[in-house]
DNA sequence: ACCCAGAAACCGACCGGTTGGTCTTATTAT
DNA sequence: ATAATAAGACCAACCGGTCGGTTTCTGGGT
């Protein structure tokens, strides 16, 4: 089987060249040749792999998409209370954040190309929605274990998941201005703490 | 003085243009001969004004940053009460984006092209640290009124942008998937609420 | 072991179309 | 008259995508 490791090799070498790209210059600015460039391929070998320059970027969201689940399933094994997992997840992204911050801009490539390319709408409304949904799944859970005190949760999940958006989106456009890892950890245990009952 | 007039009418009928095409179809997708033909205007009057088409989105995105400092000045005259403040400023997106949603739809554009463009980027980091500004500073007018109580009013300030930005950006990418104009009224006040003190 | 035929992977020159921007010419206001 | 404004034909550069041809792999016949 050595065809297919190559195949598989240049192809996600074409995959990892956009994915730079896209997020460190935009879908439009990246030009296919520049992409090919990057990954050491020829054009041949890119329109070999995918029909055409958007249908790599596609693949980059649903691998996002994909990643995503992978994220959620891992977050919802563990048998801590909900605000320690709640901060796990913060110390997470803090992690990842410092690591490689420019990974994630990408995604605002992912939400300005909505508008254009509906396959691109959909993925992008459903990773908001899958978000919401486990947010307030997490905060039902916290609140029949006891540990959270919630009105109405759907309404604080979209507080959360509206402030978590809102942090990446300050964090993509002025990654110099804060440490925005660290800032979404205490905003994170702000609100936690706030929803924890009254105060004692 | 009719000429002036004439080439002011030009100059911002190609704005209007421009805003409308990049707000509803991204700037890269809209082409200056696109522009030209909505503004009803020729390429050579099109040159005229301005020296690129470049020219006219930071045009267009100073003019927001504009008329953000002519909301901040205007809300900050009025003596109400920093909640109420709040509820009336909620109130006025509310209104806005019920009356023309896909106005908003060029803030995504502002920050995707962050990453191309110095210039560009500059703008929307001051953009949001005026947001930060404004906000904490409402904080704090509202402790000292008594009508807040807040621990760090820097971060609470930081969850409230974030938490406006977050939903921004939902309604934005997903405008029939909620009522993102009430639903900006009601975390906002939530979030008023918390910060106002224990519960009694 | 060797060969060969077909398939899969890859190459890069090339094409049609579009785009941002220029330039010469015409119109309008002063 | 003349300067500001507007018109639109035009251009060079680029870009996504195609296509004919080449290399590399694979599996079977001998």
């Amino acid at each position: 089987m050595k065809q297919e490791e190559r195949s598989q090799e240049t192809r996600s070498r074409i995959l990892a060249a956009a994915e730079q790209s896209f997020a460190e210059h935009g879908y439009d600015v990246t030009s296919v040749d520049t992409i090919c460039h990057a990954a050491g391929v020829s054009k041949g070998a890119f329109y070999h792999h995918f029909p055409s320059k958007g249908s790599v970027f596609v693949a980059l969201l649903n691998a996002w998409l994909a990643e995503l689940d992978r994220q959620f399933a891992a977050a919802q094994t563990g048998g801590e209370s909900v605000p320690r997992q709640v901060a796990a997840m913060a110390a997470g992204v803090n992690e990842i954040y410092h690591v490689a911050g420019t990974k994630w801009n990408i995604l605002l490539e992912f939400w300005a190309k909505s508008k254009a390319d509906p396959e691109v709408a959909r993925s992008t409304v459903e990773m908001i929605r899958r978000y919401q949904g486990f947010f307030q799944q997490l905060l039902d859970r916290g609140v029949s274990e006891g540990s959270l005190r919630v009105e109405n949760s759907n309404l604080a999940a979209t507080l959360v998941l509206s402030a978590v958006l809102g942090l990446l989106l300050q964090g993509i456009l002025d990654p110099e201005g804060q440490d925005w890892g660290a800032l979404m950890q205490r905003v994170l245990s702000m609100l936690m703490e706030s929803m924890s009952g009254g105060k004692p």
